[in-house]
DNA sequence: ATGGTTTTTACTGCGTC
DNA sequence: GACGCGGTAAAAACCAT
């Protein structure tokens, strides 16, 4: 038997390791790698030590599917006014009929709205985890998309889409950003669709979302190349002094975090390579070489 | 749809290890 | 020769209009 180590570390960043429980995976919080996947059984949950056993125990029915929201398990009421054999029902029957299938129907519908929260707070949790977001980021999250479904923002739009874009915008809202490249990498639906989800989302619920902050990607980029503190304060120090100006306006805020940390590197001893930034950063070594200069230029 | 801006792609020469 | 770097030019992506 298999037990189950709980205090085990990330192989490849040592980050404390937690397990998804709505998905059966094991996450690294720190940096997002998905340890093992816990294989669903989806045989019986009994055990038969002979035949006859086995004949009592089995039950039957057809198998649950995913298509359905109630996974096909729920039962409906049909529509016409006859008993089982076909005779029509009594005035009074037919009454009593028709109010169970009203509230089998909304038994079936709450059910729905609950089963579809699930899904898309499942898909929310999984991205966020994903990504290696902490708990507060998921919360806010998850209270971003309610306030989507609440306000029937989701027609025409894909539960992925909208679940993954309320990450997206939890993750700027609690100032630690991930670029929508990013969501697009571990979201099932691709980055133009995030982003359109995002924005009908933002604006509509209100949110108030401002640019991101280049800083802000600074201490995950400067930890993934573990450059030194010195060269992640200095690179701080180049962003504020053009952060909220002309300059920045325009350009995107992680090719400023990648530049503004190539520019701290450049005058250490102990000099990234454009290429080494340009890989974590998601930016490409132009980009990185557009800026640098002016942001040494700036202080 | 269009135009202006930024980012990417592809290709280049130069210097260094 | 491989690598890091800077440059150019053109394509592509993005955003506001």
């Amino acid at each position: 038997m298999q037990s189950t180590s709980t205090q085990s570390l990330c192989p490849e960043c040592d980050g404390r390791l937690t397990t998804n429980n709505g998905h059966g995976e094991t996450v690294c919080e720190k940096c997002g790698l998905v340890v093992e996947e816990k294989a669903i059984d989806r045989g019986p949950e009994w055990r038969a030590f002979d035949a006859q056993e086995n004949n009592q125990k089995s039950r039957v029915g057809m198998p649950t599917t995913q298509m359905l929201h109630d996974k096909g398990l729920s039962t409906t009421i049909g529509w016409q006014n006859t008993d089982a054999y076909g005779n029509s029902l009594s005035s009074r029957q037919r009454k009593k009929v028709q109010r169970l299938r009203k509230w089998n129907e909304r038994y079936r519908t709450r059910n729905s709205t609950e089963r579809h929260l699930k899904q898309a707070l499942g898909e929310v949790d999984r991205v966020a985890s994903t990504l290696g977001l902490p708990q507060p980021a998921r919360e806010t999250a998850s209270v971003i998309y309610r306030r989507a479904h609440a306000k029937d923002l989701l027609i025409g739009r894909s539960i992925e889409a909208v679940a993954t874009a309320c990450v997206y915008a939890a993750a700027r809202q609690e100032g630690i950003p991930r670029t929508l490249d990013e969501m697009a990498t571990v979201a099932r639906v691709g980055r133009q669709e995030i982003g359109r989800a995002y924005r009908i989302i933002a604006t509509e619920l209100g949110l108030a979302i401002e640019p991101t902050n280049p800083i802000a990607y600074l201490p995950r980029f400067s930890s993934q190349l573990d450059c030194s503190q010195a060269v992640h304060r200095q690179a701080r120090d180049h962003l504020e002094s053009v952060v909220g100006t002309q300059y920045t306006s325009g350009k995107r805020p992680a090719g400023l975090a990648a530049a503004a940390l190539y520019a701290a590197s450049y005058e250490t001893d102990k000099r990234l390579t454009q290429q080494e930034i340009s890989n974590v950063a998601d930016v490409t070594r132009m980009t990185i070489r557009e800026h640098y200069r002016e942001l040494l230029d700036n202080g």
